[in-house]
DNA sequence: TCTCCTATTGCAATCGATTGCAACAAGCCC
DNA sequence: GGGCTTGTTGCAATCGATTGCAATAGGAGA
């Protein structure tokens, strides 16, 4: 705790002196206390050029001996800039996912850095999107600036829609052909293939893969695992549904695997909160990782160096597409076109698998 | 994904119908489409039961035609309310560390949830309280209607001088005697206590603590800590400073252990995130947990049930927390006055100590 | 038929800033 | 001294909605 050399108050807290005046509220009450106009104290206070050096100072600490701050409400209508930028979540399926899952609060953390930086405010919506017009709504709302959606869902559909008129909105996720939407997101499918051929490089041959399919980034990484496992010759993988809220994610991958263990001798996962609740599962199981069962994920989330083994993994560089998907949206904002990225996964290998 | 049954583009995505109409922006363009006046459409869209059920039914349908929305800025200005709640996370000291720290984002999300069920919106702001004022310049921009803080990190000092005129304002954290802005969170002290005498009971002597006193619930951990340990006549417990910033925590922990383990036999955390890498730690130098040395945690982070072993903690109610926190700041925002809440912490026993 | 009441609707002020344009003074040059 | 530039400042429209009050029409009641 920082301490001032200022008169203590009983909370062992020091109180900064108060304003001298009573405040301000608006630009009239400060053009009104300097004896000009409002169009001067705006000037003034923005640094314009236009007003005289003298009288421009006098006005800024006028504003300052009265802690008066523009009302931003007013500014923004006035300005049509919000300079606000909505980061939101849409739960299309799995309702019941909270915000507080890792992959969202990993790439919200980097996008509300690059936002901020850039002088931006970050208006934070998980929306269930049981309204049709779910997105319409926000992006009218007047209220922003531009659209960043992390995860598409399985709202293409109401994506595809709004892009076509409204060009300030970038999504994390797929990029499927003659989609006109903005996304930036990894190749899924060769990601998938990569993670497969990991394993099955291990001497694995029957591989279980864990994550339902209808968002469809994990549908591709599904398919990528099917395909190398075609390519090498071994039968189809077992496809396990798990849902992702995490109350119910354990309980049922360990039903999962007392059913189908014997089945099976080797785990992808379709995301590395997938593989990390799967260690925690074998562990209760006695199984030991990787010499019983090699596991792998896919994300390449920090916590994933935290996890005994560590986990080995199909890494998506998060921080690399959420500043992609700002620059994006500014070059959008800016009126200038922005294509989609994808951006090419890369093995991790520790010591899960 | 759902597929409708409309006709389907390249993409997989199928289009809803477009609005048959141009959009219309403006009250105004309504109006003067419906032959009615602005105040009309106003009162219309706002489902008052002023104007004729039949004109308000055919306003509604107009603006629905026109995917037609209220801009939200010119409402908010005239009507004094935004509807909007800033959640800010003041970053004091540990500057590194980033937002997408478990806990923030665990409480972020219950308070989003509890928000936005309330029909409210959240900004989200991450502060590097360089400024002075930066607290001032939230409360005071206008797009507000209140702000919760996550964490008072080292700036008690601005934020008692701001509360003592901004009243819809909560912050998570300490409650000190005579303190006036409304606090919501545990009693550290005691849940300090509380792990320390977990330890001592399972035959602990010699106890670190790995966390740094800057934060105040940190400092009174620590202190909690110290005073179980005199009480059971052991020596001080050994204090190792711990940043937050993931990326520099496994070093500094992983440097601590090799330096001290041989002079202690059972670590106290000051939160589950710095208990999680002490277990990752341990695990890389050997160490069984809890055989060779006990280590608990404190929050009680979901991310707990997934580590090896699983962790004991103390926990925090952060779900009945965030309710609290907002149900005051409701009451708040209603003129009304609401105290601080401090909860009880809780020992929570699993396997790592 | 006249008055009064009620159900609708329009008018215009208002929220608090920004900004193009006009106005004015001082200074300069010829 | 008149005309012109330059540097400052004020005026007033504007952003897009909300809302108190006035105005109107039509019907009911006496």
């Amino acid at each position: 705790m920082r301490f001032s050399a200022n008169p203590v108050t009983p909370c062992g807290v020091s109180q900064d002196a108060p304003p001298s005046h009573r405040p301000a509220r608006t630009l009239a009450d400060i053009a009104r206390l300097a004896g000009v106009s409002t169009g001067t104290v705006s000037r003034a206070l923005a640094g314009s050029s236009l007003v005289n050096a003298e009288t421009r100072e006098r006005i800024q600490a006028l504003a300052a001996a009265h802690d008066f701050r523009v009302n931003q409400m007013a500014r923004r209508l006035r300005t049509q800039k919000t300079g606000v930028i909505g980061v939101v979540v849409p739960l299309g399926h799995e309702r019941r996912q909270h915000l507080s899952d890792p992959f969202f609060m990993t790439i919200l953390g980097h996008l509300a850095d690059a936002l901020t930086e850039n002088g931006y405010d970050v208006m934070l919506s998980r929306v269930i999107p049981d309204a049709a017009d779910w997105l319409e709504r926000i992006v009218d709302s007047g209220m922003l600036d531009g659209v960043l959606l992390i995860g598409q869902s399985d709202q293409m559909a109401a994506i595809e829609r709004v892009a076509a008129r409204y060009r300030p909105l970038v999504a994390w996720g797929s990029s499927l052909p003659g989609q006109v939407h903005c996304a930036v997101g990894t190749e899924n499918v060769a990601g998938g293939r990569i993670a497969a051929e990991h394993l099955i490089a291990r001497g694995v041959r029957r591989i279980a893969f864990l994550g339902e399919l209808r968002a469809p980034e994990i549908r591709a990484r599904f398919e990528g695992v099917c395909a190398a496992a075609a390519a090498a010759g071994l039968p189809a993988p077992l496809q396990l549904d798990t849902h992702l809220a995490s109350e119910m994610m354990e309980r049922e991958i360990a039903a999962h695997l007392t059913r189908h263990l014997d089945r099976i001798d080797g785990i992808a996962a379709g995301s590395d909160m997938i593989a990390m609740t799967t260690l925690r599962v074998l562990a209760d199981q006695g199984m030991a990782v990787p010499s019983d069962v090699p596991v792998i994920g896919y994300d390449d989330l920090p916590l994933g160096l935290q996890t005994v083994p560590r986990l080995t993994t199909v890494r998506q560089d998060i921080a690399r597409g959420a500043r992609a998907m700002v620059e994006r949206l500014f070059a959008r904002i800016a009126g200038q076109d922005a294509p989609s990225l994808v951006m090419a996964p890369e093995l991790v290998v520790r010591d899960s698998a």
